[in-house]
DNA sequence: TTGTTTGGTTTCTTTTTTGTAACTATACAC
DNA sequence: GTGTATAGTTACAAAAAAGAAACCAAACAA
């Protein structure tokens, strides 16, 4: 295996169209969110929780070991008290830089429009 | 105006966040399937149905207003019988392409990671 | 002994999403 | 009159997701 990631799938477990089997692993608001916050580096999981903004903590913490368990975000637990874990994004979960990259655009390019037919 | 869209949207009522603006527009599943299946050209509701597959035509029904309310989707009724409804995309629908094109990519890349580590 | 901190888990409730099935309009064919 | 077809709507039920709040562990500080 030359990449670090949780690939223990079978592929006649995924949809046959690549955009479904994209969903299937960022369908979800909360997870583009973590994947957003996380793509500049590591945080810890107070801090995630606070940059998301409105995620419950039972939310985030199931979302994240789903992430986890697809092998897109590492955790990183430090024996320490009161404990620190961190959170990262694995090379799978950094490769979809440029989902995030095209979501932003999008949403940048809207933004622009919506204002420009408001005045 | 220089296009025709629903652009009627408080610039406040957005997230600040142009990826969170944009999941709010396409946040769910549904959504993104229509997009994936008008992308090509105009659909009838019937097809639109059956392409996408396990929707429900009270959801699909229901995505199919939100989207056009949102301006992405138009719809042309056929004043016929049996009546013939289509739906296709707005310039501003069409203009979510790159983050259909960057979610078929990353699908494809990683069905092929997953299919090379069942290797 | 009690309080503090972080990163949880657990239980219960509410909200959101989705599904199922029945019902509708319309005109044409039989 | 009955059946057919398309594109719905409506009412009700079920399932999934999310939210709120309480509880927990561990070590250190006061």
């Amino acid at each position: 295996m030359t990449e670090t990631t949780a690939l223990g799938v079978s592929p006649q477990d995924l949809p046959a169209c690549p955009v479904e089997t994209t969903l299937r692993l960022i369908g979800n608001k909360w997870e583009v969110l973590v994947l957003r916050d996380l793509m500049p580096g590591t945080k810890r999981f107070g801090e995630l929780k606070q940059s998301i903004g409105g995620v419950s903590q039972k939310v985030l913490t199931a979302k994240l070991r789903e992430m986890e368990a697809d092998g897109l975000v590492e955790r990183h637990v430090y024996a320490e008290v009161p404990p620190r874990v961190e959170y990262s994004l694995t090379p799978l979960g950094r490769s979809l830089k440029p989902v995030l990259d095209s979501l932003e655009q999008w949403g940048t390019a809207y933004k622009k429009k919506v204002a420009a037919a408001a005045r």
